[in-house]
DNA sequence: TTATTAAATAAGAATAATTATCATTGCCGA
DNA sequence: TCGGCAATGATAATTATTCTTATTTAATAA
């Protein structure tokens, strides 16, 4: 509960940082997309938030997606479907992602990250500067969700 | 020229030996995928196509790129837009995203393969059996295409 | 070479996800 | 509290992809 509040007020005070309105739309699609924590479509949090905000409209949900992208509030994960899906995770991590179901876990690891940036340092990549890197990793989750 | 038909052959017994019939729609989108290098997108691909085959039909295409996917001849790359992409290089490898245009490059490096194998063998991840690592670099190319 | 047959294709309709439009609403600084 | 302007709702439009069905064609065997 605590931390619930305390993530709003910092959400709110994000939002205003970048000079975005806060609205009762904006708050339920972030809370919905930290809520629902695999990953979620377009399509997931439109049905989450149904239930309490009956008359938040589709496309209200598309572009208050996209402002959070444009600002940084959230991240879009890539996938090999034509469907958007987000990440509240806004550090550097990456994505295990199971290669039978829809399942899309992060995946933190900062000795990794340190490897690579130390190899990268090394091994600089013929014109290109580079920015962020992140690992897809693909395989089986032994448990099930 | 030659190399081409060298392509060509090895690609025709490829279709063979996975029990696909070899059609002139399939030789001429493969051969699109290849001509198309910054990995494709099945408009492109149809783009291209129409010079030479005005007839293939757009179902067609992206029927065949599914085959070549399901049978590993094709590799859908990973993007965070709703617009499928296709990589016709199969050795594994990683790429490299623009973060300023669609632009996207292989990026293959056998040491640094090993140093992942290496890292995950010594670190495997709770639950999760590794099948492939890819990277997704983001950055800056300093040339332009 | 020809006939057979299962697989592949063309054309266009259908669907799903997303974006655009625009009139109305409501957040927030003065 | 009020006014301006950004945000929203409702719905139409667009885009990428998939589906359907009749027709064609590549591969195989006689």
């Amino acid at each position: 509960m605590f931390s619930k509040i305390k993530m709003n007020l910092n959400f709110r005070d994000k939002l205003k940082e970048k000079g975005l309105k806060v609205t009762p739309q904006r708050v339920a699609i972030f809370e919905a997309v930290i809520a629902l924590d695999n990953h979620p479509t377009a399509d997931d949090i439109i049905a989450f938030i149904k239930t309490n905000h009956p008359n938040i409209s589709v496309g209200t949900v598309y572009k208050v997606l996209d402002t959070y992208v444009e600002n940084k509030l959230l991240y879009k994960v890539k996938t090999e479907k034509d469907i958007m899906r987000y990440d509240p995770h806004l550090d550097n991590h990456h994505h295990l992602y199971c290669s039978e179901t829809e399942r899309i876990e992060d995946f933190e690891d900062e000795k990794l990250n340190e490897i690579l940036n130390d190899y990268f340092k090394n091994h600089q990549i013929k014109n290109f500067k580079i920015q962020d890197i992140k690992l897809q990793i693909t395989g089986k989750f032994n448990n099930y969700k």
